[in-house]
RNA sequence: GCCGCUGUGGUGGAAUCGGCAGACACAAGGGACUUAAAAUCCCUCGCUGGCAACAGCGUAACGGUUCAAGUCCGUUCAGCGGCACCA
């Protein structure tokens, strides 16, 4: 069999669409818009590895096939090019990041066409070009002009490694989720962006967009809501201590209250307080703990009891001791709580640690059925089922009630009142590095205060510098330059310094999706015009490690930008789907140390890039990890031989011939639905038998053929497009998607299956859609079955039509 | 610990609403072609028994619902991902 010079094909059908500007698009209002979006890539030095292919040929896969459904398509490539892999390469080798970048990104930039890759180049972007982080620079002070990015002293995640902070997304396990260095506490002034403000529209929004459950529940989980009520008890210092509670329905069963070993009252009690050396001593120790170590140690409650100053129920009136306590975050709801040990497993463990009294102010029982006990356990509420015990005037009612009337209660006294709180933190937006987007702003000691750079001069460039080695003392490398630092107020003109600090990489990615629709506009971020033809982005596709950071930010600057009316949508992405990750042979996460990472640009030179392209998406659920098989793709390649050798049976013909016409139709429909549900790996392997089909049938005419290749062409555009010109079929690009006939897709004839009791005995073959009586019938007649049926009571008799019959018998 | 997901041949994986388990591939075995090999084409391919027709078993384990369960329900086990003292 002939095979097909991949090699040259692919080069040929490569250089057409470039000369050609096949996909590139502009604003048309002729025809009905798609936006299709990948995540751009990190170029990093090692190129594209086996990870890439999988999203881009998906979204590659879809952008054609809309393109051929009619839709002006959108479907853009850019580079996400500042980060620290390229400021570590760039200090190890002594070459300047740009540099480092520049060379990345063309690297990456021809293996992206040597795939294929229906991009539109023209609209290609990069984040550390000026052009564009002039406008991140721009976003960066719209914020700051409205008061949402401001400055705070704050202890933060400090790698040792990467000598830079790190936001609380970004540590991992106590490590760094880059370099997995050593993670540790450090106090410094920060720029923080008030993500908190808009936590409650960023669960609102999930309701209006089409995103899978599990993202869904990552980015609620992430943003962290719940309700209760913020209460206030006396104390015998002077001060009232207020703490947040989920269930002020328990609050006659607090017998202790817990404050944080970072709590202001510690300091502000001390002279009250008879141990105070000994409460500053573990203080000290948790604040020198990170995050990781603090919880690691949990397991064990541990506290110091205040001696000298405790609290009063306000429920009881009973004095309660108050304790400091790790196990309550400074950060979280009032850094204070209201122990209720009867009914929160923390407190129990640490009341029975220290031997408090323990009340049951609820009683109820759990999921299974099993009754509350709360000498064994806290009985912590998974229904709202539960009544209300030892709670005064409380006793009786339900949870629900309960919690109605304590907050009336505790409003009407002046005691307290309903909160809701957030886990979510405000986004920690500074980086003491090199290699990302200068902050815009100068601090002015005449005005006392940060001051915009105005937006006429922006960009604010990164200066090049000799040395963009991270300092020790924690301050970045811009730091050091003097000619960066010293400038004039641009308020009051007056001697002034810039901030050195520099954006996170987050920075430009939140906003990139926004730049494409118009990249090359240097007036605005982006026009009006382009925002109300392309946006919303109307398909998104990325991984499951961006579904809860990246997307949230990004769906934060566009909630902020629409507040201000810069954007036409509540949402930035109506659709968002997440692919699976794909494992090295021996089932393990790729990487250069485990030694299996696997180069699809090798591959691509030995078998095509339509082979790799169809690989990746046969290799199974696109949605879910897949292990890598580099045998498997020889199968692929097999079958586009396959189909290029069809030629040497061909016939003519204008009309589907009666013998594949069925399913044709059939392969039709699979394909263009399997497509939709991002089911790739069973429209390949429709695709495959229905050529399996035709060999055995050893003829296929034009029309068939063509209708093949149109839908073969999404997956192996090269070939597709090759097949397509050379039997005089034209250009496949510009082809309509097939249409499918239902009526077509059904079968004359269908296999019945014979069961008696459950078992099969037999199959027959009926005519389509016989009805009911006619399959009985035909059911009895068949000997397996009288033959198993004689002489026995019938039952029941079920018959489903075109696929069984089944008689239950005595 | 909590939340989410997954468990099917030697392997990757298929299987709308519960209705023939194993589509489509890879690997393996056999045959044709060839001086030979590769490639290609054709056949076999869940397990057990049988020359065979065929019979029995089989979707992590156990139990349940049903005429019928990979699919629904319950319990358990294993793996993956996320969160992790959030009051």
């Amino acid at each position: 069999m002939d095979k097909y010079d991949f090699n040259g094909i692919e080069k040929k059908w490569q250089k057409y669409w470039e000369e050609n500007k096949t996909f590139h698009a502009e604003i048309d209002k002729s025809k009905p818009k798609f936006y299709a979006l990948v995540e751009f890539p990190y170029p990093s030095g090692q190129g594209l590895h086996a990870g890439h292919p999988r999203p881009y040929t998906a979204m590659d896969i879809i952008a054609r096939k809309r393109r051929m459904q009619g839709y002006n398509v959108l479907f853009p490539m850019g580079w996400d090019a500042f980060g620290l892999p390229t400021e570590n390469f760039a200090i190890k080798n002594k070459i300047h990041p740009k540099k480092v970048t520049e060379d990345n990104v063309r690297k990456f930039t021809e293996q992206c066409k040597s795939f294929g890759w229906s991009f539109d180049w023209e609209r290609e972007i990069d984040t550390t070009d000026p052009n564009y982080y002039k406008w991140t620079q721009w976003l960066f002070l719209q914020f700051f002009k409205r008061g949402l990015a401001y400055k705070k002293e704050m202890a933060v995640n400090w790698c040792m490694e990467c000598k830079v902070v790190l936001a609380n997304e970004e540590v991992v396990n106590g490590t760094c989720e880059r370099c997995n260095g050593e993670v540790v506490r450090k106090v410094k002034s920060q720029w923080m962006l008030k993500i908190t403000e808009f936590a409650q529209e960023l669960i609102d929004g999930l309701e209006d967009v089409d995103y899978p459950d599990r993202i869904v529940y990552s980015q609620i989980n992430w943003i962290g809501k719940s309700t209760g009520a913020e209460v206030d008890f006396k104390t015998n210092a002077g001060e009232t201590l207020r703490v947040y509670t989920t269930r002020p329905d328990t609050l006659f069963g607090s017998t202790y209250m817990v404050i944080a070993p970072e709590h202001s009252y510690v300091e502000k009690w001390a002279s009250q307080l008879k141990n105070i050396d000994e409460i500053r001593e573990y203080a000290a120790k948790a604040a020198r703990k990170s995050d990781f170590e603090r919880s690691e140690i949990a397991k064990e409650k541990s506290g110091v009891k205040l001696d000298g100053v405790s609290a009063i129920n306000p429920t009881t009136s009973k004095e309660i001791p108050i304790f400091v306590s790790d196990y309550v975050l400074t950060g979280y709801g009032t850094g204070a709580i209201m122990a209720v040990p009867g009914h929160d497993q923390r407190d129990w463990e640490f009341a029975k640690k220290f031997d408090l009294p323990i009340i049951e102010v609820v009683v109820g029982h759990d999921a299974h059925g099993v009754p509350s006990d709360i000498t064994k356990e806290a009985f912590v509420l998974d229904t709202d089922e539960g009544t209300m015990v030892n709670s005064g005037f409380l006793d009786g009612l339900g949870v629900p009630e309960a919690k109605a009337k304590i907050s009336q209660w505790l409003a009407e006294n002046k005691l307290g009142e309903k909160k809701t709180n957030y886990k979510l933190r405000d986004w920690v937006f500074s980086r003491q590095r090199y290699w990302g987007e200068p902050i815009p702003v100068v601090w002015c000691d005449s005005c006392n205060k940060w001051v915009a750079v105005p937006e006429s001069e922006l960009p604010l460039m990164l200066p090049e510098v000799e040395n963009y080695m991270p300092t020790d003392t924690g301050e970045s490398p811009l730091s050091t330059l003097e000619s960066f630092i010293n400038t004039t107020c641009p308020d009051c003109g007056a001697p002034a310094k810039r901030e050195t600090d520099t954006m996170p990489q987050w920075a430009g990615s939140s906003w990139y999706y926004l730049r494409y629709a118009d990249p090359h506009n240097d007036k605005e971020f982006v026009s009006n015009e382009a925002l109300e033809y392309w946006l919303p982005v109307d398909w998104y596709n990325g991984g499951m490690e961006h579904t809860t950071l990246h997307l949230l930010y990004s769906r934060f600057w566009h909630k902020f930008l629409f507040g201000i009316d810069k954007v036409n949508t509540p949402e930035p992405y109506l659709k968002r789907t997440a692919h699976g990750m794909i494992l090295g042979e021996d089932g393990e996460k790729m990487s250069k140390s485990r030694g299996n990472t696997v180069d699809p640009n090798i591959l691509v030179a030995d078998t095509g890039a339509d082979s790799v392209r169809l690989y990746e998406m046969f290799i199974g659920d696109f949605e879910k990890t897949a292990t890598w098989n580099t045998q498997g793709i020889k199968g692929c390649k097999r079958f586009l031989d396959r189909v290029w050798a069809l030629s040497e049976m061909l016939k003519d013909g204008d009309e589907y011939s009666e013998k594949l016409a069925g399913s044709l139709h059939r392969t039709i429909k699979k394909v263009g639905e399997d497509i939709e549900e991002l089911k790739f790996n069973t429209a390949i392997a429709a695709m495959m038998a229905f050529v399996n089909e035709v060999y055995s049938a050893g003829e296929i005419n034009r029309a068939e053929l063509k209708t093949l290749l149109v839908l073969l062409s999404p997956f192996a555009p090269h070939l597709a497009s090759e097949m397509f010109e050379a039997f005089g079929f034209g250009l496949v690009h510009e082809q309509e998607w097939a249409d499918f006939d239902p009526e077509l897709c059904t079968f004359d004839e269908v296999e019945i299956v014979l069961q008696v009791n459950g078992k099969i005995k037999d199959r027959i073959t009926v005519e389509s859609g016989a009805d009911k009586n006619t399959l009985l019938a035909a059911a009895k007649a068949n000997e397996a079955i009288s033959g198993a049926i004689s002489g026995k009571e019938i039952v029941k008799e079920i018959v489903v039509t075109d696929k069984l019959v089944n008689i239950v018998v005595k």
